[in-house]
DNA sequence: TCTGACACTGTACCCTGGTACAGGGTGCAT
DNA sequence: ATGCACCCTGTACCAGGGTACAGTGTCAGA
């Protein structure tokens, strides 16, 4: 079976814990995978991506309620309306305001080095 | 009294909620400020700045902790030691990378938008 | 075929970052 | 002199995001 991954092999590889990844499912932010004869997880490699995506955001200070509303945006790029779109906007214009943000840390930062010489 | 803000005050100006303020001082995040006769704290307007930053910090998903450390720096360009150069650059690079890590994310949003037209 | 590492479920627990009282004092505006 | 809004302390509680069992089943290698 290399073509669907265990919950401990998906771990190893995104650094989610095995039990984070039994959250996120009951959480709904990653589809309930098919399960072998013996009822283990096989998740396909796809969900891969999506959770590299969770951890990113999650490290950007976003909850996993925003989470989840992100991966809607992105799942449903076929239902393409203008409310979807006005959803993306104001998350875009959140985003922009964090780069701001990080920013001005570190323009900070890169004073304290400079300072530091 | 001008010169200095209530806790109510400084919550009125930060958006930082009046309990916040006396659970940061706990966590040492502000100093402890001088008192009125009766109790009362009055703060400098000197940290409304501070409090600005620990809130756009928060807000980048640094933990208090975390930001207890930026502060640490901040305050103490003057202890100008390799080892604080080294913690600011350390900071600085986890910076960039949310820096980075954010970018994917708006790239993404603005594909999406612009395929919702 | 047995043993060790992993998987399953459910439930309990934990840390972080607050929020919400309760029970009291202050201060200014009318 | 009396509200009313705000401040004080301490303690209890809460939600989010996991983490840790306990008790049991599975599977792969020696």
């Amino acid at each position: 079976m290399m073509e669907s991954l265990t919950r401990g092999q998906l771990a190893k590889k995104t650094g989610i814990g095995t039990e984070a990844l039994r959250f996120y499912e009951r959480k709904g932010l990653i589809p309930d995978p098919p399960r072998s004869e013996s009822g283990y997880r096989l998740y396909p490699a796809l969900v891969l991506g999506r959770l590299r995506f969770i951890k990113r955001a999650k490290n950007l200070g976003f909850s996993l309620e925003e989470i989840s509303d992100l991966l809607q945006l992105r799942v449903d790029p076929s239902t393409t309306s203008a409310q979807v779109r006005e959803k993306a906007e104001a998350k875009l214009e959140e985003v922009v305001s964090k780069m701001r943000d990080l920013e001005k840390i570190r323009n900070a930062l890169e004073k304290l080095t400079a300072a530091c010489r």
